[in-house]
DNA sequence: GCACCCGATGTCAGTTACTGTCATCATCCT
DNA sequence: AGGATGATGACAGTAACTGACATCGGGTGC
């Protein structure tokens, strides 16, 4: 028999979504979290680094995998279309999950500003290893830059539109929609 | 004579500013910032909601600008042209106090990342305000998201640009320049 | 000219996020 | 068997932020 009980990490996750949604996000102190997991306070910390960040845990795999989607599209590619396929992608990976989980995410984060800030800060992180990984492919700046920051754009437009009440639709035609919306935008029409 | 120094806030968000240079965001204390402006913690706290909202003071006064400014772009004007044009007087206004404040004040920012979160917030809550401001204009959805965010991502990489040590380039001319390669990013060139 | 209110600040106590440090003890390795 | 390891607990400490109440110069009404 082992000396605790297993998944500390996933145990403070769920107490701490659970807590989140049950009262808020600044009502739950991280020592209820981490009573409600069976662990103390000081443990949530060496999981977390804070108490924003147990809801922001997906981030850096789905980060990743945009990372490398971009990095092997074909090199004919234009870099819009190549940032366009790989928000594709990770768009078709979100959607697999049922949209019930990111509603509720999306509610528990839209209520709290410091919630906003952190996910923003993930946002444009994944929009500067985005423009990284083009300058590896040769883009020029503000290219890549550019490019990147409007992938980013789209994501976040698209993912809002998803995720609303009314929304039943598919989320990568979602994206498909935004992309097009972009260019005639951009274009002045 | 008076009972207090005047300009406690001003005070206090120049003692911030040396501080925040001297030593850095993190090392130092909001009871030091007080000290040097000669003031109490507690007195710091209400003119500023948290020890990172005295850099960002202006930001209220940037997005009254840029929403005035688009709100009043001609009719016949195309979204992103209205955005560009409302950027583009922003840019004008920023260009006016010298350079080095605004690298300083960058350079305080880049080094930390809860002050890069709060300077996300910031240009995301200018984004939403454009988009609304886009929206009494007519223009639908997901169109005004768009124009409003590709015009802020433009923002900040010409901002980018132009604190950027190197650079000694115009501020407005980044601006149509960033405009231009977007334009030419977005189809697909 | 006096009483009175107001608004900016001070004082102080309290909560909570987060950190550093050392102890504990099941499990693994040799 | 015995020592190293790694996850956790215990505990003290710092600093951001909040609430409640006191202070007192200056303006206001009369």
């Amino acid at each position: 028999m082992s000396r605790w009980q297993p998944d500390a990490r996933g145990r403070l996750e769920r107490a701490a979504m659970e807590l989140y949604r049950e009262r808020g996000f600044e009502q739950t102190t991280v020592a209820e979290i981490a009573k409600r997991a069976g662990l103390t306070e000081r443990t949530f910390f060496r999981h977390f680094a804070d108490k924003r960040e147990v809801l922001f845990w997906g981030a850096g795999e789905l980060q990743d995998f945009m990372v490398s989607a971009l990095a092997s599209a074909p090199d004919s590619a234009a870099p819009i279309e190549a940032v366009a396929a790989a928000i594709q992608g990770a768009a078709v990976l979100l959607a697999q999950r049922p949209i019930e989980y990111a509603r509720q995410r999306r509610f528990i984060i839209a209520a709290n500003a410091e919630l906003q800030e952190r996910e923003l800060i993930k946002l444009a992180s994944l929009a500067a290893a985005l423009a990284d990984t083009l300058r590896r492919r040769g883009v020029k700046e503000p290219a890549a830059s550019l490019a990147a920051e409007a992938g980013i754009a789209v994501f976040k437009i698209a993912f809002e539109a998803w995720t609303s009440e009314t929304s039943q639709r598919d989320f990568p035609e979602l994206i498909r929609e935004s992309f097009d919306e972009l260019k005639a935008v951009t274009t002045g029409t």
